[in-house]
DNA sequence: TAATCGGGTGAACGCTGTTCACTTTTCGAA
DNA sequence: TTCGAAAAGTGAACAGCGTTCACCCGATTA
């Protein structure tokens, strides 16, 4: 039941986005009454929590997938980058929705008490961990330059990946508009993702190797 | 009477967020009543609409000033990117909002045939226009690398900085857990603006000159 | 003086999330 | 089989929302 309810709850969120989800309608769409609904959640904000908890687990899904798949190092952190952004456009305001709620002041001090442990525990801390794990993978190989804080490798990988998959939510326009390139679309992303890594990567090496290609 | 307006909304807006933001609690602020503000105002989202419009006037002079205060480039790229992100976290609920609406498809399809003039016109053109002339520079000293879309350039510098700011705005816990290095907030940020000015570098130059230091 | 018109109001409509008293169904124990 | 309790579902209602509309009032203008 709760899941015919967050499966209507799906449909309607991707055809009219957030806007266009209300309790009633939702009622409608699965043939009962609107406070049947509250029988199964106790209000409109917890079932949006669990759909958007539901699509952080398809995320990291999706984005922990691709590490089996591609064996070169360089290619992995890349497809970990363009699945991340693919995943969320092809669920325009799901994802824009997971990211929606901006804590209070109140609810930001309460979570700063928690620990690593408690972080890596919750759906975000372990899709974090995987770019974590992404950047210590980096550094043990001397790809990724080893002075630098994994956990802020990590924030930077995601906040370039999700910058630009919210910039193409919101601003289709830009992608879109390549005079220059004319490639559309996921081009860009990859190359995206490719200045992402270069970013991270090792600086100068001693000129043994010139492994890294571009 | 319209800036009185928008001024109210823009107190509401910052202390309690969008959600607390409705007609009645602005006339109630500005003693009027309710009807009275469509008399300056469609509707809703025509007042919002401004209120976002102004904040990108905001963001674009903000970032667009931090030109003439650094001469060297890379102090200059990098206070593009620091400024920006500081920009939109003094004001979250602000940032968010501006960037909140999704399209519709046909919003898009209206959107598509846009050209570059029209484009440059808006306030976003322009803020992205500061962004695509930061990366021509870059590419006219050789800093940054020439085979590079500036545009697309563009668009990864934006990318990366919204994301960012989004990351700590939504997530707050993320950036303030830093268990490594111990240092929270602005210096995390200046790290990450480096990362994204290193992506763009020009691939290892002939030994010559090594002009850009990390 | 009379008419017009911009600014302001209160009541109302249909929508929203939510609650609550109520009925119906289900199901295990006596 | 019967009974009673728990679970499932309902409809009406409340407060608040964006928005509209008929109305009013004071100032400007002919």
């Amino acid at each position: 039941m709760r899941e015919a309810i967050l499966a209507a709850a799906e449909r309607v969120f991707a055809k009219e986005g957030e806007i266009g989800l209300s309790i009633r309608r939702l009622a409608e769409e699965i043939d009962y009454s609107p406070s049947a609904i509250y029988k199964y959640f106790g209000s409109k904000e917890e079932l949006l929590d669990e759909l958007k908890e539901s699509f952080f687990e398809r995320l990291l899904s999706q984005v922990d997938g691709v590490g089996a798949k591609n064996p070169d190092f360089h290619a992995r952190a890349r497809a970990c980058v363009t699945t991340y952004v693919a995943t969320a456009i092809a669920r325009p305001h799901h994802y824009a929705a997971a990211f929606s709620s901006i804590p209070t002041p109140e609810q930001i001090a309460v979570r700063r008490n928690l620990d690593w442990e408690d972080f890596i525990a919750t759906r975000k801390g372990q899709a974090f961990k995987v770019l974590v794990d992404l950047v210590l993978e980096g550094q043990a190989l001397g790809v990724f330059d080893r002075s630098l804080d994994p956990l802020n490798g990590a924030k930077s990988i995601w906040a370039s990946s999700h910058g630009l998959a919210l910039l193409m939510i919101h601003m289709p326009l830009l992608p879109e508009m390549q005079p220059c390139t004319a490639q559309p679309g996921g081009d860009f992303v990859a190359a995206h993702a490719d200045i992402v890594i270069r970013g991270l990567a090792a600086p100068a090496e001693p000129p043994q190797e010139n492994g890294k290609r571009s």
